[in-house]
DNA sequence: CTAATATGCAACTCGGAGGTTGCTCTTATG
DNA sequence: CATAAGAGCAACCTCCGAGTTGCATATTAG
């Protein structure tokens, strides 16, 4: 056993820290909240909408992709783009995970207040 | 592609992307779960264990202060940094929205196939 | 077949993020 | 007081992210 137990966390970590880096632009945020709210659409339909170029958002969407937070499909001519839960559950817990231990270390300042 | 009340979720929407984007950096995501998990620390403490310099975590910490996630108090001649787990939770509850959206959108999906 | 649609690929610009170094200021500490 | 520790400020550098333009390719429509 070469690795401790902070060079998981550290992993996790730096995963989470991609996850977050993805969606922390608007642009990306909206395409995810688009494609969480309904069936896959392809590059022209996403674009649509914004006043960005067709290369932008393709760039965006393959940052998603990149992720694991999106993936794409080839179909005909367009590729279609869908959404893929699993990163967003898992920051979802792991916000959970830190605000539970906040209010952990909240209740123990308690105590000591109290006591 | 306007849709009505857009406006109100795009600020919404710009907001988490800001909280997300100072997520979005390891070293930072390491301050925050550092933070997270006790009482307040000065820069000086926070620097140590890094390879870094102070003024690289200073300036981490400042973006981490600006998104809302950390708060500085001086005292002395050290400033305290303390986490502030509002925007977390703020962040928290927006994945599980667009989660429950998208388990929405599955079982819509699968009604359809059983029909 | 021909044209229009949808996408891919590559080069380019531009600004800002991340990091460092050097200096100054303030505050404990001896 | 003298000195060391903690922090702020500013200049600087490097590199990557975001966005664009131009052209090439594949697929569908007429």
């Amino acid at each position: 056993m070469s690795r401790s137990g902070s060079d998981l966390s550290a992993a996790k970590r730096r995963h989470h820290a991609a996850v977050c880096a993805a969606l922390g632009d608007e642009t990306r945020l909206s395409l995810v909240t688009t494609l969480s709210r309904g069936e896959p659409r392809s590059i022209a339909q996403l674009t649509g909408g914004s006043r960005m170029t067709r290369q932008a958002i393709t760039k965006h969407l393959r940052v998603l992709e990149s992720a694991g937070i999106v993936h794409s499909v080839r179909s005909g001519r367009e590729s279609r783009f869908e959404f893929d839960p699993q990163p967003l559950n898992e920051l979802h817990e792991y916000l959970g995970r830190v605000s539970a231990q906040w209010d952990q270390v909240l209740s123990r300042l308690k105590i000591l207040v109290e006591s």
